[in-house]
DNA sequence: AATATAATTTAGACAAGGCTAAAAATATAA
DNA sequence: TTATATTTTTAGCCTTGTCTAAATTATATT
C-alpha cells in the first residue's frame, strides 16, 4: 500500500492539522518529520500525485479524505501497539514510542484487528489519546487544560497535549499518571504556577507543565 | 545495527547452511533471497566487509561467528513473534510466516526479551522448530524422518522439514497436526506412499510429504 | 512601495538495494 | 584437453528517500 516514508509523512500532517486546525507548512513539517524542508517537498509532490494531500506550490498542505483515512490507520496501529506494549508486556508510557512507531508499519489486512481484539478493543492508549476504530472513527472526550481551572476547582487528568518521553519521564517524577484526581490548591499569579493535590501528595507545577495537561471534569 | 536486507540475507544463510552443510553459492542465495545473483554479489561483499561472512570470489560463502549470532537473533525473533501470532492473536500455522517476516526485524534492545517472558518462554515455534535463546543456544530435539519408519512403528510428529504455507494448508486438509502420534500401518513398494494411522483417522501419504514429517520416537 | 528576510522549491548529488546485459571464471563433457 | 555450458562477477542503470546549495516566491519592515 504505502511506505513507511509515506505513512509518516501523512501521520505528521494529520497529527499538525489536529493541532494546529490549517494548513501545514513545508518547515512545521520538516521540523516533525526530522528531515529538511526539500524534503518534504519532494515528498508532497509524490503524496499530491497519490491524491492523498491537497497540494498547491507555497500554499502548504492538507489531507483527503482518502489521506486522512490512511493515517487515521497508522494512529491506530501506533496507539494499539503501544498499549499492547504497556498492557502486555510492561513498559513504563514513557519507553514504547519508538518501538510503536517502528510496529505502526507492519502490513497486514487482518493483524491489527486480531490485535485489538486480544487487548479486547481498548480506547484510549497508555497517553490518554483515543484509538480510532477500524473505520477511523475516534472517540472524543471532552476535556479542559488544567490551565483552565480556578482554585478549588477538581478533575481527572485524562490526556497530554505532550507526550514527548521527557515529559512522561517528568510526570513520573512527580508522581502524576493518567486518572489521577487532581484538585487546584492555588494559583500564584506572578509566574502562573499551579499548587495542585492529588489522592497522595502536593506539589507545585509550572504553566508550561500545566498546559500539557488535559483535565476531564 | 544491520538492515532489513542485511538481517534477511544472514537469516538465508544460515537457513541453507542448517540444511547443507557447505558453502552457499550464490545463485542458492539468490532464489533463497527472491532476487538475482548479481544482487547477491553485491550483498556478499558488504557483509564481508562487516565481517559477517566469508566470502572469497567464486567460493560461496560462509557465517562467521558473528554472522552466525546476528542470524540466530533474527531466528529468535521470528519464531517467538510466530509463536505469539498463533497462541494469542489465533492465526493458524499457515498464516504467520510473512507478518513474523516483518516482526523479526523490529529494533529494540529489550522488547524480544519481554516478548518471551510474556509468552512464558516457549522452546519451540507453531512448525516445531527450536527457538534459540538470548544466547542464541537452541535446544535440538532427535527426531527421525517417517520415511525412516518401519511397518509398525510408532512415534509423535515433532517437526515439519517444510513449513512452507502450501505443506501447511495440505496437513490442515489432512487433519494432521503437530504432537499427533502416528503408527506405520503399511508400505507400499511400488511408489513408497505410506498409509499411516492418527488417533482419529487413517490415510496414506506420498513419499514426498512423508520425506518432509520428523518424528520423535 | 521598495527592499530585506524568511520560507519554499528546484537542481543536482548520494546511499541502499535492486535490476539487466556482458564479461570472466569454473565446471562438465566430448 | 579442448570446447561447451553453467555460475558468478562486473559494469552501468534505476528507484526511493534523503541531502546541500542555489534560485524563487512570499512576508515583513521601513
Amino acid at each position: 500500500m504505502f511506505s513507511q516514508a509515506e505513512e509518516n509523512y501523512l501521520k505528521a500532517i494529520y497529527a499538525l492539522e489536529e493541532k494546529l486546525q490549517k494548513n501545514i507548512s513545508t518547515n512545521i513539517l520538516a521540523s516533525k518529520t526530522q528531515t529538511k524542508a526539500s524534503s518534504v517537498t519532494d515528498m508532497l509532490k509524490k503524496l499530491a500525485i497519490k491524491q492523498l494531500i491537497t497540494y498547491k506550490k507555497y500554499q502548504g498542505v492538507q489531507l483527503t479524505k482518502t489521506g486522512k483515512d490512511a493515517a487515521l490507520i497508522v494512529v491506530r496501529k501506533h496507539r494499539l501497539w503501544e498499549y499492547f506494549l504497556v498492557n502486555k508486556l510492561n513498559y513504563g508510557w514513557d519507553e514504547v514510542h519508538d518501538i510503536a512507531e517502528q510496529l505502526e508499519h507492519i502490513k497486514s489486512e487482518t493483524l491489527i484487528d486480531r490485535l485489538e481484539k486480544f487487548l479486547k478493543s481498548p480506547k484510549f492508549d497508555p497517553h490518554g489519546d483515543p484509538i480510532p476504530d477500524k473505520d477511523g472513527k475516534i472517540m472524543r472526550i471532552k476535556t479542559v487544560n488544567l490551565l483552565e481551572l480556578k482554585v478549588g476547582q477538581k478533575g481527572v487528568l485524562d490526556n497530554l497535549k505532550d507526550s514527548s518521553d521527557e515529559f512522561l519521564k517528568y510526570l513520573n517524577k512527580k508522581n502524576l499518571a493518567l486518572r489521577d484526581r487532581i484538585k487546584v490548591i492555588d494559583i500564584e499569579p506572578f509566574d502562573n504556577s499551579i499548587h495542585i493535590e492529588t489522592k497522595t501528595h502536593q506539589l507545585v507545577i509550572s504553566k508550561k507543565v500545566a498546559g500539557n495537561l488535559n483535565i476531564k471534569i
